[in-house]
DNA sequence: CCCGGAATTTAGGATTACCGAAATTTTTAT
DNA sequence: ATAAAAATTTCGGTAATCCTAAATTCCGGG
């Protein structure tokens, strides 16, 4: 599965959510590419029984498509999530969970989910953290209870 | 600037670090390529001024290629330390910042390199937190402090 | 010094994925 | 219904990077 089929593949899920159907232009334009090399990539997909295609018409997912979507997808929500907490701006994680979301080990994956996790549920623990955590990011200095 | 040629700079500075200079054949082996094509790229990373390379010769970098090959290194550095505190075993943290080193946002890199620092200059809260997250990890439980 | 094996380069070819332009098909508005 | 507009596909190229096989160069032991 080469990377680059995961961000078709991808952005024909994000494409579905909503529309159940993503036209070869609407693909392109989420890629910023264009329709010509959509169509190209399609008729491959198509060919690994990953997208339904037909010339002309509407894509839809396939399972096994559908499947790969979705984890990627999943992925790229997790990477955001954890950039985001490092304090960097969403469109930074945004933009660098597309560069990241491919190719990690999925131990890596599940890591940085459960990491999310832990912070988004560790009531009593975690906001203290990140508060300190964005006080040394700001200012480079510890708060007062962190410094001994 | 592509990928690819970063991957050479760091390897070749890496090689570099002691024996001053690399040969053709041990810049393939760094990066499982074949001789040749690590030739074909020594050549277009001399034409474009970032490696000292001589046909048969040894290949040092030049102060540009060094510049980039450090901070790549240092890059691939930072991200390991922090996928390692995610408890993300050694081998397979390497190998994913091998993945993630390339493209990321310069802010990005510079929080990660914030939030390594922050958990390693953090004495008193850092410890803490890792074990909890650590149990969080291995069990799926908070301890109990961090429960309600 | 020189010769053979090791290292390196060259040459030719494959793959992946992109593009623009031209051709084709579909859609839309009247 | 039909012609103009929009969407899509096909075709011919390009670029990056890898490979194998063959040719070239280097180097150490005799």
């Amino acid at each position: 599965m080469m990377r680059r089929e995961e961000d078709y593949l991808e952005a024909i899920y994000m494409l579905t959510k909503e529309k159940s159907s993503a036209r070869t232009t609407e693909i392109a334009d989420y890629l910023n590419i264009k329709p010509a090399s959509a169509t190209e990539m399609l008729q491959k997909l198509s060919s690994k029984g990953l997208v339904n295609y037909k010339k002309y018409g509407r894509t839809t997912l396939t399972k096994k498509g559908y499947d790969i979507g979705k984890a990627v997808s999943e992925s790229h929500y997790a990477i955001m999530e954890l950039l985001k907490m490092l304090q960097i701006p969403e469109d930074i994680a945004n933009k660098d969970a597309c560069t990241m979301e491919h190719d990690l080990d999925p131990k890596t994956i599940e890591q940085i989910k459960k990491f999310v996790s832990f912070m988004k549920n560790c009531p009593k623990e975690m906001p203290l953290w990140m508060e300190h955590f964005k006080m040394y990011s700001e200012k480079g200095k510890f708060p007062q209870e962190c410094e001994g």
